[in-house]
DNA sequence: GGCTTTGTTTTATA
DNA sequence: GTATAAAACAAAGC
C-alpha cells in the first residue's frame, strides 16, 4: 500500500527552512505555468506579469501555508495541499510530469512546484489582501507561538463543543495541524479522538497543548513525516515516520500498553488510536 | 472502474 | 452571527 504524506506544520516548516538559503535574495527572471488550474489567483497570464522580474525577499510559514515575500509588499501564498513539492534543481535537469509551475531564477536554478494530484494551489496578493488567498486570512494562531500562552490555549475551548480531533484539525481554531499530527498529539494525550471538546477537563486540555507543541517542534527537528511522497527542498525525505507511536498502526501492539491498535472514521478521516489508551 | 487518500470549501442545520 | 457536521471537490494510483 502507497502512502502519501501530506505537508503539515512541521513538513511545511522544514520545506521553508530548506528554501530559504537556495531562494531568498535571488530574482524571478521567468515563469513557466504548464498547469493553469494550480494558479488561483489572479488570472495565468496576469500572475506571470506580475512576479517576473520580482526579487524574492524572503520566504516564511503561516500554518500549512508558504509565504514568499516578494518586492512592493507583494507576495505568493502556496499551499501544497496533498502529494505538494517544492524543489529547486538545476535548469537543465529533468522535470518530472508533475511538475506544473516552474519559477526561472537568475542564477540558473528552478524553484519547481511539483503536485501529482494538481491539489496545490498558488496566490499573488498584496501583502493587505490577504483575503484573496483561500482560507489564508481566516487562520487560528500558531500553536508554537509564544503568544500562546497555556492560558490562552483554555480560553479557546470556550463556546467548542465539537470532536477534540476535528476541532485540532480546523484551521480557523488552530493552524497547521492535518492528520497524522492530530492523531499523534491525542495518543499521547490518551484521550479518544471523538470526545467532545466541552467534556474535556483543564488538565486534559493542558495535555493536549504540551503533546501539541512538543510533537511539532520534534517533526521539526525530524524534518518531517515521509511515506512516500513528501520531500524537503533537496527531495530528501524526513524521518518523523520512525516517531510516530499511533499514526498507520492499526492492527499493531500499542506501545503503550501492549492492546491492538484499532481505527475508525472520525469527522471523516481515517482516525488511528488505542481503545484502552485513549479514553 | 470503484475506492481510498487529505485539506479546504460549501452547504445545511441547530 | 456562530459552531458544527456532513458532503462536495480536487486527481491519481491501485
Amino acid at each position: 500500500m502507497r502512502w502519501n504524506a501530506v505537508p503539515e506544520l512541521p513538513e511545511v516548516e522544514t520545506v521553508v527552512k530548506g528554501l530559504r538559503p537556495l531562494i531568498k535574495d535571488r530574482y524571478i527572471t521567468d515563469i513557466t505555468i504548464s498547469e493553469e488550474k494550480i494558479i488561483a489567483h489572479p488570472a495565468a497570464d496576469e500572475f506571470k506579469k506580475e512576479a517576473v522580474g520580482m526579487k524574492i525577499e524572503d520566504i516564511t510559514r503561516r500554518g500549512k501555508y508558504i509565504i514568499i515575500e516578494l518586492e512592493n509588499d507583494k507576495e505568493m501564498i502556496i499551499h501544497l495541499r496533498m502529494t505538494g513539492k517544492l524543489l529547486v534543481k538545476q535548469c537543465e535537469k529533468f522535470r518530472d510530469k508533475h511538475t506544473h509551475v516552474v519559477f526561472h531564477l537568475d542564477n540558473g536554478q528552478e524553484l519547481r512546484f511539483n503536485n501529482i494530484r494538481k491539489f496545490g494551489r498558488i496566490y499573488l496578493i498584496d501583502k493587505d489582501q490577504p483575503q484573496k488567498a483561500g482560507g489564508y486570512a481566516e487562520l487560528g494562531p500558531e500553536p508554537l507561538s509564544n503568544d500562546m500562552s497555556l492560558d490562552d490555549f483554555k480560553e479557546m475551548f470556550k463556546n467548542r463543543r465539537g470532536v477534540i480531533k476535528s476541532l485540532l484539525m480546523n484551521q480557523k481554531f488552530i493552524a497547521g495541524i492535518g492528520n497524522i499530527y492530530a492523531d499523534e498529539i491525542l495518543f499521547r494525550s490518551g484521550i479518544d479522538p471523538e470526545r467532545k471538546a466541552d467534556t474535556l477537563s483543564e488538565m486534559e486540555i493542558g495535555k493536549i497543548y504540551s503533546n501539541m507543541r512538543e510533537i511539532l517542534k520534534k517533526g521539526i527537528i525530524y524534518g518531517g513525516t515521509t511515506f512516500s511522497d513528501y520531500v524537503n527542498a533537496f527531495g530528501e525525505k524526513g524521518s518523523f515516520q520512525e516517531e510516530l507511536q499511533i499514526y498507520q498502526k492499526e492492527g499493531e501492539k500499542c506501545c503503550r500498553c501492549g492492546s491492538t491498535v484499532k481505527k475508525k472514521r472520525v469527522g471523516g478521516r481515517g482516525s488511528y488510536y488505542c481503545p484502552s489508551c485513549q479514553k
